[in-house]
DNA sequence: TTGTAAGCGTTATCAA
DNA sequence: TTGATAACGCTTACAA
């Protein structure tokens, strides 16, 4: 392999400037430019980045930790955050953690192991005190993070009391009264944000607070499935379902078409996220659009200011992206 | 950041002693030993990968290229790569090549410069030139490719004609004999062997072929499901559709019933691959299981021997894992 | 504008 | 079993 010193001598210049044409630094003369070139494509030169990484203390990588890969979302979101490192000539390692606040901690060790110049953590597990050190050591950007917490942790989410609230109004709209809501975990704000939009929603418009129908998964779609079945066996049925993301959702129609209920002519079927396969499957779901991938991109744009050395001003620290309704098959009038 | 320097400095010990303990290697007492541990946690000492990346030349990362993130069936595959990787000490850059060469050749480089100590690449659209060059200068294993133009590279893949053979079958079992086949693309080996089984299998049943029965995707949920419009326009309709994976098994489904024909009722549908999604949708999907996780898992493994310098005879270099048919419910009895 | 030399944090070699 | 020293391939002062 032929190093920097090898072009150099080649080109007959000196190791500063084949460096300098490299990082198309200082000033170098056209000429001799040109002769570096040439010899790096003689000798099939290939930049190491591992010796620059070193000297540099830069590596060009960042890390990104995700919660799950079974729910698109995450990809999705993933997908931006890649596409814009991709666009500033990073590369992202991406680990799943799979919730678990053990594999979390030991993905971001052998992160910082390997060299990564930032983290992304989304839907972190780890403390408060921990993220807060972690910080210090390396510019850091959470996801869905309570930030009145520590105003200095730079943050970016989606609005998910929003989206309820949006998707609450749809229903509204069709008539529904009888709205039973799948919650999520309620660990992180966004969790905390859609039950308080619930709540406020159903006040809001003179309707009785039904603790049956009120029910809590996980965001898989077997919670979904499962925690359905049990809506069903209720007295007297809801007439829609919201669910606080799609892959609950989707796991709720399963359960409700396994019963041999008609989506959405007898129950009404609605998510939050818009994930790629709630297009796909029958009847399309109706839903909320949370912009993953503009989260992804967000979250880069803002570790690169930091990485940048930019002192971020407070106002422009935390990001909050819109959700908007995206109406397809599963929800249509109520029955009355 | 504190080095081994500051380490063996603290222990009263030289560095090379230091570095034996981080690496396990060479003797050193036990007593010096716990005395670099010590200095070490007191120091908060964390190893650079970067400078031993440097000296050793292997950076402990791997560089995997997938076709498409669209389809599960990748990611599926790619988590058993990780995996496995993860369990050796290895990193892995994913990319992602949306099926275009020239993409597929930057990553290629891109990974190169990052120091990558071995390439999986996945249905590769390189030339066969390319990838015997690529070979000689790093370790690498390619899935679905056809090794018989070079026994050298190392390769991995499915039995795709046996998995259409044994789709076939269970159709034929349920008395099918209109069985149309949505064909994916006929780039790699796995996709002519499913169209040369399709072929065969109704050869070895007397059944006649009908050229309108054979229809042409490329992998998408798309191109499954306008293909399947077409096919529904036929004067006399299958009975049954395969499709080449199911991605477009799954568009088919949604074009089938969005026509109102019942599945597996009037149609019966039916998929290779198994994603996670064919268990989700309604009616769950009857599929051909490739054991995508367990190909992902022996890429890795094949990669590993060749990085350990390991001499890997001729009837280990190409695998082939087999495939097994999963009933779910799209499939059921022919309407006579 | 260019050349020289030191240094990044490891590992490897060789002598003690 | 240990210590000293060179080397990996690049960047960056600083001197010319």
């Amino acid at each position: 392999m032929a190093t920097v010193k090898d072009v150099a001598r080649e080109a007959g210049v000196s190791l500063g400037t084949v460096s300098n044409v490299l990082n198309g630094k200082g000033s170098v003369k056209s000429q001799n430019r040109e002769k570096v070139y040439e010899a790096m494509k003689k000798l099939g030169f290939h930049y190491n980045m591992t010796a620059s990484a070193l000297r540099t203390k830069t590596t060009k990588n960042i890390g990104l930790i995700i919660p799950s890969i079974a729910n698109p979302f995450y990809p999705e979101l993933a997908r931006g955050v890649e596409d814009e490192a991709r666009k500033e000539g990073f590369t992202v390692f991406l680990c799943n953690s799979d919730r678990e606040e053990e594999k979390e901690r030991k993905y971001i060790d052998a992160l910082l192991s390997k060299g990564v110049d930032g983290l992304i953590l989304l839907k972190p597990k780890s403390s408060h005190e921990e993220l807060r050190k972690l910080n210090e050591s390396r510019p850091l950007v959470v996801e869905d993070w309570d930030y009145r917490e520590d105003q200095e942790l730079l943050t970016v989410s989606t609005d998910g009391y929003m989206a309820v609230i949006q998707g609450m109004n749809l229903l509204a709209g069709y008539g529904h009264r009888r709205i039973a809501f799948i919650s999520g975990l309620m660990e992180s704000p966004s969790g905390h944000g859609k039950m308080k939009a619930y709540m406020n929603s159903l006040e809001a418009r003179n309707i009785r607070f039904r603790p049956e129908y009120l029910v809590y998964g996980d965001y898989t779609w077997n919670s979904g499935y499962s925690v359905t079945k049990e809506l069903l066996r209720l007295e007297t049925l809801p007439t829609a379902i919201l669910a606080a993301n799609d892959m609950m959702a989707m796991g709720a129609m399963k359960a409700i078409q396994a019963k041999g209920y008609r989506i959405p002519e007898e129950i009404s079927v609605m998510g939050i996220d818009d994930i790629e396969m709630g297009k796909l499957c029958t009847p399309a779901l109706t839903t909320i659009l949370q912009p993953k991938y503009e989260v992804g991109v967000s979250a880069f744009c803002l570790l690169k200011q930091a990485l940048d050395g930019e002192n971020i001003p407070a106002d422009k620290r935390h990001i909050t992206l819109n959700t908007r309704t995206v109406e397809r098959e599963s929800v249509t009038y109520a029955q009355v």
